[in-house]
DNA sequence: TTGAAAGCGCTAACAA
DNA sequence: TTGTTAGCGCTTTCAA
């Protein structure tokens, strides 16, 4: 029985088309000069008549990079990571790259099978916001990869590895000032999971805007709506006047505002809010929620492109320099929540 | 100068520190059966020793598959998508798999770029959310493809590709018939793009349960907020009773909802709403709003599955047999935006 | 400027 | 049950 040729082209079924040897076409596929402007003719007609294109394994078995990177993010569908995740996958196809998303769920075990998972892949570099900063194993294993990282969100300093973040304190001091601004003595500051980077960070930037005006801080976790309005009817008891939070994010400010509606408080009357994070229906609640914007789009264009840098840099064997993180500013978004008047 | 050794190990080198041939080794790494248990310990301890993993280019270009699945969306961003990802993965993941998001911006150019794009990594499989349903020039190039594919939220079974949706005619009817259950004479419906299928299922739900009561169908399409002001303007007029809308999708209800607090109008007291598709805050909006709700996750899940289920027949040769779309069904919460009383 | 030929790391047919 | 060996499709010396 005679065997059918195979129906996906390869590169010797150019090369005999064309009238050449298999380097000739190599040569032309990979840009190199030294080929008769006469064969380079031969062989791109032949590569389209035979709508040819060279196979990855191949090519990456022979060294080359596999055109994808890799991210590593706690949800996917989390709207931050999701247009963080957009924002890079737009960086990696101008590049000519994919994107392979995973989600850790915060759960450092998946975290690190995720990483093992697209190194066996053989991802050209990675972006990553990790689960858990001071895991020392992750450290050890990122800082011994051979593969560049970028930091997403969440510092890896410690790992020696650059990263792309919001100003995380500059934003929550400026937020908490502006709430002061408006007179209110009692500025609480709702949070959930506080083991976080970038909320540790938040709370230092409130803290140190209450302190500044000689007010204590009032710190408090809210893990569901029952204790934001535990919370909220423990401060505004004996309060005669506004009372004001800072929502650390946008979770904190949903629970916040689950509690006031249960408790028929008036925002900004009785309640003012601001939060950090916008958030998709922040200037359609009535009030209008006043919030802390963070760059969303620039942080995953960042990241993508530092990482991109990076990894010419590591091909070329030029080590890495510098691993302080980036820092974007956050926009202070001022709706209605805050007690300002709505001004168009 | 000496040649330093490869510091990533390969088959050859587990072969050599376990004592025995290649093919042995490639036996215990494929579970082929006919390895002696001695050898396979001494295979597996050199495995691990070395910790060693195949090398998946080689792998790939001896015809393995590449282990990853690619997933065309209008937007990665988009909560609806993104959740979908999220379930898409996490089935991946449990197979071993890796999967790779692309978004399409419903451009046909754009996603036809991807497709090759995913195509050229050799891709196991594809879960398709296609920007253009008559695409004749897609259609044909999907029904040649070399790779199993499964629509997602619209319909390619013009291409002879099953798909996995929600209930769109149903639930946007059910709705309806909710609403008018009122008592709500006028019952309008504001729609954006009624030229994806999703939206048009669901004015056809919307005319049926209309028609079935002998009134007309009120079908607006809003742009932007300004849009849905003017036709909510116009149309309660000359309405003494309450006016009722149902919005064809979240972007909708949004542009609703900015007209209704533009206009100062009362929910559900002066204009009753519902929507079709569940959002982040729905249920924190006063009143909390009601809403058909699609079985996101199952949506995800299922079209990977049937993704995976395909792509092992296809490797065993077995041809499609049926692509009927499986449609899944929505839920109709009730919360309060549709006159309904909170029931606790 | 060109082509022949030697691998990249793996799998599978074939021999032993 | 084993090991040897010939490729998978490409890139890249090396020699012409």
């Amino acid at each position: 029985m005679k065997k059918m040729p195979s129906p996906i082209p390869k590169l010797s079924d150019v090369a005999r088309l064309a009238g050449v040897g298999n380097a000739t076409v190599s040569r032309v596929l990979n840009g190199r000069m030294n080929v008769s402007q006469e064969k380079i003719l031969r062989v791109t007609q032949a590569i389209s008549t035979l709508s040819y294109s060279p196979n990855r394994f191949a090519r990456s078995l022979k060294g080359a990079a596999s055109g994808m990177i890799g991210m590593i993010v706690p949800s996917i569908s989390d709207l931050f990571f999701s247009r963080c995740a957009e924002a890079v996958e737009s960086v990696a196809r101008g590049k000519g790259s994919l994107l392979i998303v995973m989600a850790s769920h915060d759960d450092p075990l998946i975290e690190f099978e995720n990483l093992q998972q697209l190194l066996l892949h053989r991802i050209d570099g990675l972006i990553l916001s990790s689960a858990l900063m001071r895991n020392v194993k992750l450290h050890k294993e990122l800082r011994e990869l051979r593969v560049p990282v970028i930091g997403l969100d969440r510092p890896l300093h410690k790992a020696n590895i650059p990263s792309v973040m919001s100003e995380n304190l500059e934003g929550a001091k400026a937020a908490t000032e502006h709430l002061l601004s408006h007179g209110y003595r009692k500025v609480l500051c709702m949070h959930v999971k506080p083991e976080l980077y970038t909320i540790r960070e938040r709370l230092r930037g409130y803290t140190q805007a209450i302190k500044k005006v000689g007010l204590e801080p009032l710190l408090e976790i809210v893990q569901n709506s029952e204790d934001a309005e535990a919370c909220l009817a423990k401060h505004i008891g004996s309060a005669k006047s506004t009372i004001a939070v800072f929502a650390a994010n946008n979770l904190a400010a949903r629970y916040c505002l689950e509690a006031l509606r249960t408790l028929h408080l008036k925002i900004p009357s009785q309640v003012a809010i601001l939060c950090f994070d916008d958030f998709d229906l922040a200037d359609t609640l009535s009030p209008p929620m006043s919030v802390v914007q963070q760059p969303v789009d620039d942080l995953g264009r960042n990241a993508a492109e530092l990482l991109f840098l990076r990894m010419q840099h590591f091909a070329r064997g030029i080590p890495e320099t510098n691993s302080d993180p980036m820092r974007l500013p956050t926009r202070l978004i001022i709706r209605e929540s805050c007690g300002c008047r709505p001004c168009l």
